[in-house]
DNA sequence: CTGCATCCAGGCGGATACTG
DNA sequence: CAGTATCCGCCTGGATGCAG
């Protein structure tokens, strides 16, 4: 790729998917928003993510501001997570996607069928 | 992870966004939703997208119903894409994310220079 | 409990060469 | 022009082990 004609919004859009648009930054976001406040292991179990993924997503919505980290320095540790302001901002979005997705999942694998039935018909004529 | 305790609409959002989530798709219908129609190597230099990844991507959205695939059987062969009726509704899902996009990621790339600067001043104290 | 470091497999994605 | 096939590097992401 040395070419660079593309539109900008094209780099627009591509910032902001490389930034919040993998689906451990988004399921963190969700659940922070539905639990207002949870600790690092809450998370883990919530979603069923990796301590490891968990941990990197954690950090790079922190840095990007998304999140907040309360850090309670007892023994055993706490730390607990929300969302900030503009994290909560980014609720709307997804949560038209989230719509999105209710009502279109169901024709997307009809679509589906229908394509691999009809692919696995040209293989057998 | 044998852990799968996780709430609904995670697995909803995950499907979806390993549909239609990754990068080149989202790029593919907002590059369609601009130009009505393109051929194959019109959206390759639009997006400066690889061949590999333009027929993966136009592939699977044609299998997921958002892009309908016109085929001339001329010489040279001549191929046109298009979003059907689903493939338009994306869309706007797809511009609120653009325009939070827009709001925010000045903001996020404040925070992030922020952030970064405090843990360069954590090493050097 | 909350993390970080390491190792490792699998998939994403680009470059190249070839077909119709 | 419109793809397919192959090779290959890179990054994602899980598993494990260790530290505070």
């Amino acid at each position: 790729m040395v070419e660079t004609a593309q539109c900008p919004d094209c780099k627009r859009i591509n910032e902001v998917l490389s930034r919040v648009g993998d689906r451990w930054s988004v399921l963190v976001v969700i659940s922070l928003s539905q639990y207002e406040t949870l600790r690092f292991n809450e998370l883990k179990r919530h979603l069923g993510i990796s301590q490891r993924m968990l941990s990197l997503t954690l950090r790079e919505l922190e840095r990007d501001g998304l999140v907040q980290r309360k850090h309670y320095p007892t023994i055993p540790p706490k730390v607990e997570y929300r969302l900030t302001k503009m994290g909560q901002s980014f609720r709307e979005p997804v949560k038209a996607l989230g719509l999105w997705a209710l009502d279109n999942l169901g024709t997307i694998d009809k679509a589906r069928e229908k394509y691999d039935a009809a692919a696995s018909d040209a293989v057998s004529a």
